[in-house]
RNA sequence: UGAGCAAGCUGGGCAGCCGCGACUUUUUUAAGUUGAGGAAAGUCCGGGCUCCGCAGGGCAGGGUGCUGGAAAACGUCCAGUGAGGGCGACCUCAAGGAAAGUGCCACAGAAAACAAACCGCCUUUUUUUAAAGGUAAGGAUGAAACGGUGCGGUAAGAGCGCACCAGCAGCCUGGCGACUGGCUGGCUUGGUAAACCCCACCCGGAGCAAGACCAAAUAGGAGGGAUUAAGGAUGGCCCGUCCGCCCCUCGGGUAUGGUCGCUGGAGGUGCCAGGCAACUGGCAUCGUAGAUAGAUGGCUGCCACUCCUGCACAGGAGUACAGAACCCGGCUUACACGCUUGCUCGGCUU
C-alpha cells in the first residue's frame, strides 16, 4: 500500500492527467502519466470501473495495483502524476504477472530510472 | 441402518516478514493497541435522528386486512382459529364484505344469472309428424348448470312432503376473541373483491450529499413595523395559513476544500424471576471499524478440505456468497466443504 501523500485524491487531478497526459496500454491495464512541475513526489491514482464487476472485484484489482506500485516505487522517476485504469483481464491475473506488466508499461513510458536492471523488481 | 421433517452453527486455521486506515503515547519518528458481514448486498418495509415547517379541515391518493398478544414501530415476530396438503414429523394460505351497487364469466353449451328450455319425459289435439301445454328427475357442454343422497309422492316431475348431510337465520354452552359444540326454524342464496368498489384502522415532506461551523471567492439573507392587487410557498385540488411591495435594525447565507455530525446503542454475554412463547424486569460482566478516489493487501512455512494427474507416496490448482459508509428492528435474495440438536416413517438385530 501507499501512504496518502503519494496518491491522487481529488477529481481535478484525475481530470488533468486524463486531459493533458499521455498513455500506454496493455491487455490488463492502461497507464496515464503527466509531468507535475509543482512537486518532486510521485502521485498515483487507481481506477476500477463497474465493467469489472461487483465491489469486491473492483477493490481487489485496486489493492493488487497498489501493492505492485509499492514494489516498483524506488525505481520510478519522481515528479509525475500517474493514473492506472484496470481492464477486465486483470481480474484473473496473478500478482507476479501484474508486477511484470506494470514494469513493462513504465519502461515503455520512459519512467524507469535504471533500464539496465530490468528484472530486479521481480526478485522477491 | 435407510428415507425424511424442523431448528441452529461455522464461513479455512496457526506462525513469520513487508505494507495501509484509526486511536494512544512520544524524544517527531518510532512504539503499542485495533481494524468488514451473516448476509455488510437488494433498498422492500418500519423506527430513531436532522431540517423544512405547523401538519388545521375536506376531497383525492397510498398502505394494511382471521383473532389475541409482543414491541419504539412494522407489511415483522409469538401463540391460537379456520381452510388445504402429507401415512407421519410437519408444511402452505393476500384468510374482512358477493344479502350496498356496478362490471366480467373465453371456448363449448339450449341456457353463465330478475333465468330459460336443445334432446328427453308426461298430458291433450292430430293428417304419425307436428302443434299447444306441463316438467327440470335423465342426456349432452363446461372450471362452474339455481343444494346433495335416499324414501315417499306424481300423468311425468319438482323441497311438493319426510330423514340425514351441506348451507342460512335465531337462541344457548365454552372461550377475552377468531371460533367451537348443541338446539330450534323456514326449506335455499353460482363464481370473481391480487375487477371497480364498500367497511375498519394507519399515513405531513425530504433525507447524513440530512444538518451545523470555518476559510477564500461571489453577492444574498434574518428580525420588526406597515399593507392594496397580480403572483409565489404550503407533495396533488379546494378552503385556510404564510410570503411578497415600502421603511427601520442586524450582520450573515451557498455540495470547492476543511472540521463536526460519526458511533455507547430500543448494545452483546451470563445468571435469576415472570410468561406456553415472542418478550419483559433485576443483577453481574464486556468494550466491539469509523474510511471519504474511500483503510483489511502481498509473500513464505506447516496443517485441514475439494478437484485434476496418479497404485500408494507425491505433484499441481483452488478454498463459497460476497466489502462497512448515520444508526437500529425486520423482510427478501446469494452462499463451497462441513458440523450439531430434536423429531417422524421404515428395515435389521436383541
Amino acid at each position: 500500500m501507499l501512504p496518502k501523500n503519494k496518491r491522487l485524491r481529488n477529481s481535478a487531478d484525475f481530470a488533468a492527467v486524463y486531459k493533458q497526459g499521455k498513455y500506454v496500454v496493455s491487455r490488463q491495464l492502461v497507464l496515464y502519466y503527466r509531468k507535475n512541475t509543482g512537486t518532486a513526489e510521485i502521485r498515483v491514482g487507481f481506477v476500477a470501473s463497474k465493467k469489472l464487476g461487483a465491489s469486491t472485484v473492483r477493490n481487489r484489482c485496486k489493492r493488487l495495483l497498489r501493492e505492485a506500485v509499492r514494489r516498483l516505487l524506488p525505481e520510478i522517476k519522481p515528479g509525475y502524476d500517474l493514473v492506472l485504469v484496470s481492464r477486465p483481464p486483470l481480474k484473473t491475473e496473478r500478482f507476479q504477472n501484474i508486477v511484470a506488466t506494470l514494469a513493462r508499461l513504465l519502461r515503455k513510458a520512459g519512467l524507469m530510472e535504471n533500464k539496465n536492471e530490468e528484472t530486479s523488481c521481480l526478485e522477491h
